[in-house]
RNA sequence: CGGAGUGUAGCGCAGUCUGGUAGCGCACCUGGUUUGGGACCAGGGGGUCGAAGGUUCGAGUCCUUUCACUCCGACCA
């Protein structure tokens, strides 16, 4: 591609809402333009490339793998989603709207409905399965602040992936298979990550993992161990219990349960006094869709209290009718690991994967049955598994860049090499420029040949910005016999002759 | 949803307090000079000032209503 017909509306000013590296040099230089704020996003054409190149990764190991692609109808029906019983649940971040006739749709912010309705029109028998069906396409969430960049967008592109099992010892299996898939995207794609436990959330489920992209402006905390591989979201951390006994101080935390149809519960939490509660596990622990802080209550409806203090109180002198026990605390800097002692740190990342082990929890309501060796109807049991595609984008550039602008890993380039010639008016600089250009074009190495009017300093702030990992710069020096090969990761620049130069492209490419 | 703020050219902003015919930088177009770190000179194009209503001889500016967006918090791949 030559650089003067390509669209690249590369700029000097950072886009005044952009606080972010991933979101201030995606749009500097010219990979997405902003649709009227909001969290939307055009793709320009390095923008796509970039994308492309990642969701063709995603693509290539996931096929190795066994798993094959579809593409599901983005427009979805409202009745799948009653079906399920997630039309009330998702709250406002689903889309909802209706056609000329009337009729209700989602616009899609994730498919389990829809897949599972695929699946069980399609198949029938064990004989048919395991299963491992994934696309790679647009999500809409209507998320309450969208904000940097590709990073929480509204609208996103994700790979997600259902399989289905006769077991669940097979759904583990796959489990583990997608676990390790997911390892292989991620290196492929040069990304520092850490794979970690993780709450289900919202989607469901019982054992889930979070693919964390390791990076100071992550919007989630992990908890790893410095002494093993210990890893999970602050959400779902656990320490070494620490020992309690009849002089610990106890506290009692007052939360809100709500509920479907705006059912409401009191609830206390009692824990010792040194440990803060960890909110997540404290609405686990209770079945509630949310909890919110609340004035204290004389009464309570239900008490649960931490494991740590299970052989100490029984919670009944509370008055509260329901006592149960949880793991309701959090994990501090410091504490101990559970698996080797070692001691737990915190550190930020960014939430690129996500694998669950789902069970039936969406194909008992759905119906989504199979036919056993004697013939008897069974429920699938399934897993889900996701990738944040455009997020990955951000990701990359998040762990991939300098005060210049991006360093794009190999997998991930735009173009594989970049050719700057410093001024084309200069013949002999023109005439190389073009030559190694057809000879790396013949080659099958995508290039791209700045050959525009402008002023070295521009092209150079230019390839900066865009970050392909390597150009060769044809400038000054040629009248010497020299051109210059430069490393972006770094900005290494290495003197060539101008006879060598294209016997290192073709060994190097 | 709570708190704060902003809407004026493609982008970034001034002008609003104190009403009087729309301005700057970047980008863009034309011509010329320039070519190793985002060049320079000269000329040029581009706006229903977020929307609706009101006050006034006259509104970007004052009043009312409304919409959108951004930032900080609680939620999420």
């Amino acid at each position: 591609m030559r650089f003067s017909r390509l669209l690249v509306p590369t700029t000097k000013e950072t886009p005044n809402d952009a606080t972010l590296a991933s979101h201030i040099y995606l749009i500097r230089g010219g990979f997405i333009q902003s649709v009227g704020g909001s969290g939307l996003y055009n793709f320009l054409p390095l923008g796509k490339k970039v994308l492309d190149k990642v969701r063709a990764v995603v693509k290539e190991e996931l096929d190795k793998a066994g798993c094959q692609e579809v593409s599901l109808s983005f427009v979805t029906p409202s009745s799948l989603w009653e079906e399920s019983g997630r039309y009330e649940k998702y709250g406002k971040e689903l889309l909802r709207f209706k056609d000329r006739k009337n009729n209700e749709f989602v616009l899609g912010p994730t498919h389990e409905e829809m897949m599972v309705n695929l699946v069980r029109q399609t198949v029938k028998s064990y004989k048919q399965l395991p299963l491992n069906l994934y696309q790679i396409n647009l999500k809409f969430r209507d998320e309450i602040r969208p904000r940097f960049g590709l990073m929480r967008g509204r609208e996103f592109l994700m790979k997600d992936g259902y399989s289905f099992h006769t077991s669940s010892e097979d759904m583990k299996r796959e489990f583990d298979l997608m676990e390790k898939t997911y390892k292989k995207i991620f290196t492929r794609l040069g990304l520092e990550f850490r794979v970690v436990e993780a709450d289900s959330g919202a989607i469901g489920g019982s054992g889930s993992k979070e693919f964390m992209v390791l990076a100071d402006s992550g919007e989630d905390t992990i908890v790893v161990c410095e002494g093993c591989d210990y890893g999970a979201n602050i959400e779902a951390a656990v320490a070494k219990p620490k020992s309690c006994d009849t002089d610990t101080e106890i506290k009692v935390v007052t939360m809100k349960a709500l509920y479907d149809e705006g059912k409401t519960k009191y609830i206390g939490y009692m824990l010792p006094a040194d440990i803060e509660l960890q909110d997540v596990k404290a609405c686990n622990a209770v079945g509630a869709n949310d909890l919110v802080e609340c004035e204290e209550q004389e009464t309570v409806s239900m008490m649960v209290i931490d494991e740590t203090l299970k052989s100490l109180q029984s919670g009944n002198e509370l008055g509260a009718q329901e006592v149960y026990y949880a793991d309701i605390s959090s994990v501090s800097e410091g504490d101990s690991c559970a698996v080797c002692g070692g001691i737990l740190r915190y550190t930020k990342g960014i939430e690129a994967g996500h694998i669950f082990q789902l069970g039936t929890q969406y194909s008992e309501p759905l119906g989504c049955t199979f036919l056993d060796e004697n013939g008897k109807a069974q429920p699938m049991v399934m897993g889900t598994y996701g990738i944040g595609v455009s997020r990955l984008l951000a990701a990359i550039i998040e762990q991939n860049h300098d005060d210049k602008g991006c360093i794009w890993t190999k997998e991930s380039a735009p173009f594989d090499l970049h050719i700057i010639i410093s001024n084309i008016k200069d013949e002999a600089q023109l005439a190389l420029g073009e030559t190694l250009y057809e000879a790396m074009q013949k080659k099958g190495v995508d290039v791209l040949l700045d050959d525009r009017k402008d002023r070295f300093g521009a092209k150079m702030k230019d390839y900066e910005l865009v970050g392909v990992p390597h150009a060769v710069v044809i400038g000054k020096k040629l009248s010497d016999g020299l051109v210059e090969f430069i490393t972006r990761d770094g900005l290494i620049k290495e003197e060539i002759s101008f006879n060598e130069i294209l016997t290192l492209l073709t060994e190097r490419f």
